[in-house]
DNA sequence: GTATTCACG
DNA sequence: ACGTACGTGAATACG
């Protein structure tokens, strides 16, 4: 069992400078809450402690009063704020359940020293978290220290154990003290002895061992003349500094390490405090849930009768009406320990609290398929219910996925904000009420803009497809992605090292602003680009500077390694479930075009274009026994404005099967096909994927290194041959300006109010989108529709086949090994086959062990 | 909190 | 004469 013992006041200083500014909705500062909140979870996320606990400094000192008295003195240039935000963090400690140490007459330190020997007595280890160098005395075997501190800009956390610390400074831990009472410590008012600094302090300990025993040998041989008259002169010092220094580990404390023991992040409290806080984003990102209570009604709205059903007979009445409506709105509180249903009469409550052991088998019945209900984050829901073993089966409608297909920009899809914008004054604010009401008019208005098929055969099954995927999860190579992170580690140092001497500064290689005053001012590099607050450090800046100096090159491969580090290596390893396996999160309500997103960790964007990020890819396996099978779309979003335009040449050209990069590049440069060079074909691919986004000369040169005016003539000759997507580029923009809006060809629709801005580049924008769109999102409603028949057919043929991973325009299932050839066969048709386009489009399937293998 | 950078399709 | 490709998510810096 591990202790995690945080120097409360240390860290809360730390998060104080660490972040910048922050206030509350209320005016109040919050700035060191919030730091010391991301501080703590992130160490709780690497430590994986069984129990936590913070120390915190109290008043009234007597045992240390000298150092006290300079504590105070310190205290006194504490920020007011700070005092104001140290009760608000202990009120969030506390309702997260986490242990708080704090006694009258003892520091924070005092306490931790006692805390560790209490823990070692109990058979504990203890992880001290502290920002200083005072509680490195009690590192044991049992013992450790995490000690966090700034380095060139850079935080960064060293753990200590005795082998480390020794290996640092060439004595043993408890000799700490020692090394105090000669070298003293400013900042804790310990005086030392005048004259003796640290290599002096540290050499004198190694060599004597204790500050005794060196007294003891004043006359030895070894030491200096001068060295002795200093030690003379500070003995009475050099033994009050030793009992300052030396911390008390018998403080009367009440603790039992058993108490620490918490689920830290999940308190059910935490919503409403961090809202009062105005921490929306640690909500969302710890993905805390308001307490379902029900909101008063709107004036004038009525409301129906709620009931709290306890009984069985009153829950099988629940059942009874359920059946007999033609739907109920279900929604779910606290996990699935409370339901609300809706039948149209009354809304009716059950809890497992109340209802006791009758409501297992109440949710049973409920979810199964004769009850058809309306929901809201039907895929979340799902997930639930498949992980806690119950059925998820009846439901046909998910009002926040219909409010996104009506309108995909609208912002977020909760079941609140919905009812404003569909009810109106009407809104009910009892979510259970509001949500059956909701399905009638969201219904019509998908009807409306015929998008209902879209709808019911394709993203509301996708629903459970997607709840199954992130319940598969992919398995990962923990091992592996440690020691690619080690090696990366290394990498990383070197590479520091470098750049700091070849630049001839230390400097935090991270900071673009700190990079940005090396390049531009020390080494008079000229700046290639400003962004809104200063120069540019971007990539293709750098790359114009690559042989303008020998550091560009070495800042470059530092930007690789770190990002490959923190966010593939590092970010991974930290997303591994206790089952070996990564669970990503999709999101279906995001993305403007209907594409899906992934979160924590996003698995859509694994590093492949570099040779060293690619080797994340074989970290990311199949399970033993089984295989992965990868399967994208060649060029859909290509196929797709051969397609919608209805351009007869890019027809032709996918039709025959010819490379259609080569095409346009014979097109473009009027050549024949076989005189097409590498050159000519990067250029034209570069032109179908510039079309596609809505091109410009300007970027389009950008891209591929040639001048506007040669990239203009690129584009007008590509528009000339290929003269069905020059018209197509045309109507769809005045199309999407007489409707206000685009469609795929499933009926996904985006308005784009921006057309009408009188702003040039919003409106240039919304022509870029009015052409992008469709496109984009038609290949996403197509392979969204290929995912719900692919999982079809490896259920209907008995298969244990899953899918596992979407990213686009790829799908990756796992399967054992038996299964491949047919898998293969079943990704391959239903991919190629969702559709029947003027174009055929084409899957091409890889198998192996790792995703690397099977690209 | 916003800005910058960079990973993917 | 504008200012510069579409769609994402995550890590880090910032004072």
């Amino acid at each position: 069992m591990k202790l995690m013992m945080i120097d409360g006041n240390s860290m809360i200083n730390r998060a104080y400078f660490g972040v910048r500014e922050l206030t509350a909705p209320d005016g109040a500062p919050t700035n060191a809450v919030y730091g010391f909140l991301v501080t703590l979870r992130k160490l709780v996320e690497e430590e994986k402690p069984n129990g936590v606990c913070v120390a915190f400094d109290l008043k009234a000192p007597t045992f240390r009063h000298i150092r006290y008295e300079a504590y105070k003195a310190h205290r006194k240039s504490m920020p007011d704020d700070l005092a104001v935000q140290i009760p608000v963090i202990k009120e969030v400690l506390d309702i997260m359940g986490i242990k708080r140490c704090e006694l009258e007459g003892y520091e924070a330190d005092d306490l931790i020293g006692t805390v560790s020997l209490k823990c070692e007595e109990a058979g504990w280890d203890c992880l001290i978290v502290t920002g200083d160098k005072d509680s490195f005395c009690l590192i044991s075997e049992r013992t450790h220290v995490k000690h966090i501190r700034t380095k060139a800009g850079k935080t960064e956390a060293l753990i200590y154990d005795p082998e480390k610390f020794r290996e640092e400074y060439g004595f043993e831990p408890e000799r700490m003290p020692d090394l105090k009472a000669l070298m003293g410590d400013a900042s804790d008012n310990i005086p030392g002895v005048s004259g003796v600094g640290e290599k002096t302090a540290a050499d004198l300990i190694r060599k004597y061992g204790t500050v005794e025993k060196l007294y003891s040998r004043l006359d030895s041989p070894e030491i200096t003349e001068n060295l002795r008259q200093k030690l003379e002169k500070g003995k009475d010092a050099a033994a009050l500094s030793l009992e300052l220094a030396t911390i008390q580990r018998n403080a009367p404390l009440e603790f039992d390490p058993r108490e620490t023991l918490c689920e830290p992040f999940a308190g059910s409290g935490l919503y409403d405090i961090f809202k009062r806080l105005g921490f929306n984003k640690l909500i969302f990102k710890w993905k805390l849930d308001p307490k379902k209570e029900a909101l008063p009604a709107p004036d004038g709205a009525a409301r129906l009768e709620e009931k709290e059903a306890i009984s069985r007979d009153e829950l099988d009445e629940i059942i009874k009406r359920a059946k007999n409506a033609a739907c109920v709105s279900v929604i779910f509180s606290e996990g699935q320990s409370r339901v609300s249903v809706c039948d149209g009469t009354a809304v009716y409550n059950a809890s497992l609290a109340c209802a006791g052991a009758g409501y297992n088998d109440f949710l049973k019945k409920l979810l199964s398929a004769d009850i058809k209900k309306v929901s809201v984050n039907v895929k979340d829901q799902a997930g639930l219910l498949i992980s806690s073993g119950l059925p998820d089966e009846g439901f046909v409608f998910d009002v926040g996925l219909a409010a996104y297909l009506a309108d995909s920009s609208a912002g977020d899809f909760d079941a609140g904000r919905i009812a404003r914008a569909y009810l109106g004054s009407s809104a009910t604010g009892s979510a259970a009420e509001d949500i059956l009401r909701l399905h009638p008019v969201l219904e019509a208005e998908l009807k409306n803009i015929g998008a209902s098929r879209l709808y019911h055969d394709i993203e509301m099954p996708l629903c459970r497809v997607l709840a199954e995927m992130e319940a598969a999860g992919f398995a990962a190579d923990k091992r592996a992605l440690e020691d690619f992170g080690e090696k990366l580690g290394e990498g990383i140092l070197k590479l520091t090292h470098d750049i700091w001497e070849t630049t001839g500064e230390e400097f935090n290689i991270a900071s673009p602003k700190q990079l940005g005053e090396v390049l531009f001012d020390k080494l008079a590099l000229p700046s290639a680009g400003k962004t809104k607050t200063g120069r540019s450090t971007s990539a293709d800046v750098l790359e114009k500077l690559i042989d303008k100096h020998p550091v560009i090159r070495l800042i470059s491969d530092y930007r690789l390694l770190t990002k490959l580090k923190s966010a593939y290596s590092d970010g991974l390893l930290r997303a591994i479930s206790s089952d070996g396996r990564i669970h990503t999160n999709y999101r279906m309500t995001v993305t403007a075009t209907g594409r899906l997103s992934s979160t924590d960790p996003n698995l859509q964007n694994i590093p492949v274009r570099s040779e060293i990020g690619g080797e994340i890819r074989k970290m990311l396996t199949a399970e033993p026994g089984c295989v992965l099978a990868d399967a994208d779309y060649s060029q859909i979003e290509l196929r797709l404005l051969a397609h919608i335009s209805g351009d007869k040449t890019m027809i032709k050209a996918f039709r025959s099967g010819e490379d259609i990069h080569a095409v346009t590049a014979s097109q473009v440069f009027g050549v024949r096909p076989e005189e097409v060079t590498p050159v000519m074909r990067r250029h034209a691919k570069a032109v179908n994927f510039g079309i596609v986004y809505g091109i410009s000369a300007f970027s389009l040169s950008r891209e591929t290194g040639v001048g506007t005016y040669e990239a203009k003539a690129y584009i007008d000759a590509y528009l000339e041959k290929y003269d069905g997507v020059r018209d197509y580029m045309k109507k769809i923009v005045e199309t999407a300006k007489a409707d206000g809006y685009v469609s795929t060809l499933f009926g996904r629709r985006r308005y784009l109010p921006e057309l009408r801005s009188s702003d040039f580049n919003r409106r240039s924008f919304g022509e870029r989108v009015a052409l992008n769109m469709p496109i984009q999102g038609t290949a996403a409603d197509i392979i969204k529709l290929a995912m719900v028949n692919v999982r079809g057919r490896l259920k209907e043929e008995g298969l244990r086949a899953r899918l596992i991973l979407q990213v686009h325009d790829e799908l990756i299932v796992e399967c054992p090994e038996e299964e491949i050839e047919r898998v293969k066969e079943i990704l391959k048709r239903e991919m190629e086959e969702a559709v029947s386009l003027d174009v055929p489009l084409t899957a091409d399937v890889h198998t192996g062990k790792s995703w690397y293998d099977a690209k």
